[in-house]
DNA sequence: CATGAATGAGACTTCATTCAT
DNA sequence: GATGAATGAAGTCTCATTCAT
């Protein structure tokens, strides 16, 4: 009469977000049922009353992660000055977040295999475009509020979406090269390099007040 | 030296450059033995006179692949016209040439998956570091020369090993954001946007037949 | 004899009837027990009050099959005409019953399989037996009515029981090859050749009245 | 230089008979792969070398058995006597065989259940209908020589083959109920039964001897 | 009583590796 | 040196059975 009473949903999500761990440890292809049952703290036969495959496994702990990337704060540091040095600190947040726990970047590695494949269910998850949402979305802020205070040119305000992909893409490719070649690759200064050469072209053309007369 | 060491690494050479084509197709994980053997026409047990794991074999793999990336010839297209269509027109051919054969990708991807795992020894391998050399090398030489000509800052050329590994992880960064999110990403929109900004910053301060004079 | 145990009793009848429909289907190997849960509107764990383990199931849906059988009106189409258009149509009805539900042939077949290993708990059930009894039983009636009669021999009265067995053997033997055989076993024509020859050689000596006389 | 050597074909064979072997005894689905290649002492990965899947092997072994009936020889004991007795030692024997070594029956049993089910590849493979084509072409050419003797009818040489897929039909029928019902049916008599009641409606309309003249 | 979540043995299948030829 | 047949551990998945609620 009173049957032992689950919340299937939330199970899926609290055995998806144990999956994710161990899959992002070590990888979608090389993580076994049996290692996840494990890392769950369940038997191999329960992951199958929650998931029908490895596969539905493998696309719900994705999802789990974007939905967790989704739903976080964003970056708590933004003052209200300028445009470059919030953009700066949220940048810096960002790399500095993935380079203490590096299970990110398995992950994030991970699900851009899968989702070069055509094929992949995580392909069509869309979760890379996803995944980078949020940071976008904070990047085009920072950009339009630049614009709207005069700060950065006017032409900022809708180049913003194209602009951000644009940092994101370089933040990526630079945190992936930080970590494949440790020691190599200098996060600060390259991310100072890129952002300084990039404001150079969206500041406002100088007010007479602000740069030095001869 | 003797003819048959030579021989016996000349056909280590050839069953791991075949090994390496199915491995960029299929990644390492997912790509059996067998189906390295069919590839390269031998059957399973020879591989095994030639390298004693699939593992040996992977890491064998990734240098060929490596000493492939280092041999090939430079871009061939580079007059000796300004930096920035210089450098614009190496890196399009860049990006080009991945997207017309995603599995450089694929496999730019699996060895960084290696690569950031500490103890796996495509990171002992250092692979990043290297495939990405040659690239780097190149925008040096292009920075460089630029700055010699006057064209660029001086002090570009002290820079130019900093600014390649910011103009290569840009590259990455923006390559695999397009594959991952197909028909989201304007490559060359991208790549203008980046080019411009930097060398907005790198550009020698006008001369005064250019630059308008109050 | 008390209410609850009645209650028990007609639960389990209930319960067997439902597993016993799925049986049929799909035979009892490849049935589980989630399958007769579902099919009977139950939770997988309450066939587990009425039933100790799936083989007891098994047993008991078989003796439903038999109660069942041996429950069911005598084929009703039965004139009191001469014994071969009555054996026929009572044959006819049989086979063409099998025939418009197959899985009345699955059944026997599942059954027969277990009927026939010595171990087997429907051996013990004597299923086939028991599950023709009915029939053989209308064949024996008809038989020995046209004995009285005088339309058969006499010894036909005594024989009936073996004349029975013959006939059912003849008439199961027909229908697994008509099923297995598709297109290839005139199921009619068949049942007339058997009937024909058995008849001739049941027929009472002709009576006068009947053989014409020179 | 010199590979060892199997015939892959002669192999499969001789795995498909050990499965055969296993599978008779207990039913297809109740037969795991383990313990076939147990039965044939080989490792279970050596049975996909030969077959790509269970179903695959359990194909191969009923199309093995097929093989091996159609191989065998007729039953031997077939002097020129009369049609008669000629039919009677030929299905005794038939029986005898089957009640000796009832695997054949169990993996009859097996086979129809496959042969039944339309999407089936047993079913596509036609097996019953090929197993029992030896005996059936044995009874044709009985009748067939009985007519032209002038012993039977001569309608008989056209209905022969109608006239043996009663005959098998019968003799199938029969068995299984020997089989099912152990001690309660009396093959030998029951057998005499039918082909009595047979060859009367089949015998040539009897000589002057016999048939009183007018 | 009834439920259904949980279990774990065991099914089918793959694959890196070995070794007789 | 080369082969490819053979192996067996390990992977994914199923299912009869148990038990807390």
């Amino acid at each position: 009469m009173s049957p032992k009473l689950v919340d299937k949903d939330l199970r899926r999500q609290e055995l998806a977000l144990a999956a994710l761990a161990v899959f992002a440890e070590r990888g979608f292809a090389r993580t076994s049922m049996s290692q996840v049952a494990e890392a769950a703290g369940v038997a191999k036969g329960t992951l199958y009353l929650y998931f029908s495959s490895k596969e539905e496994l493998v696309v719900a702990a994705a999802s789990a992660w974007v939905a967790q990337v989704e739903a976080a704060a964003p970056p708590p540091i933004d003052p209200a000055s300028a445009p470059l040095p919030r953009l700066r600190a949220l940048l810096q947040a960002s790399t500095r977040a993935f380079l203490e726990d590096p299970s990110v970047v398995k992950l994030f590695l991970a699900v851009l295999r899968g989702a070069i494949e055509p094929g992949d269910p995580l392909a069509r998850l869309d979760v890379v475009q996803r995944v980078s949402a949020p940071i976008r979305s904070a990047i085009v802020g920072i950009l339009r509020d630049g614009a709207a205070r005069g700060l950065l040119r006017p032409e900022v305000a809708q180049d913003a979406e194209r602009l951000a992909v644009n940092v994101v893409a370089f933040v990526d490719g630079l945190g992936l090269h930080h970590l494949a070649s440790p020691g190599r690759v200098d996060l600060d200064a390259q991310l100072d390099l890129y952002l300084e050469a990039l404001f150079g072209s969206l500041q406002a053309p100088d007010d007479p007040l602000r740069q030095s007369p001869p």
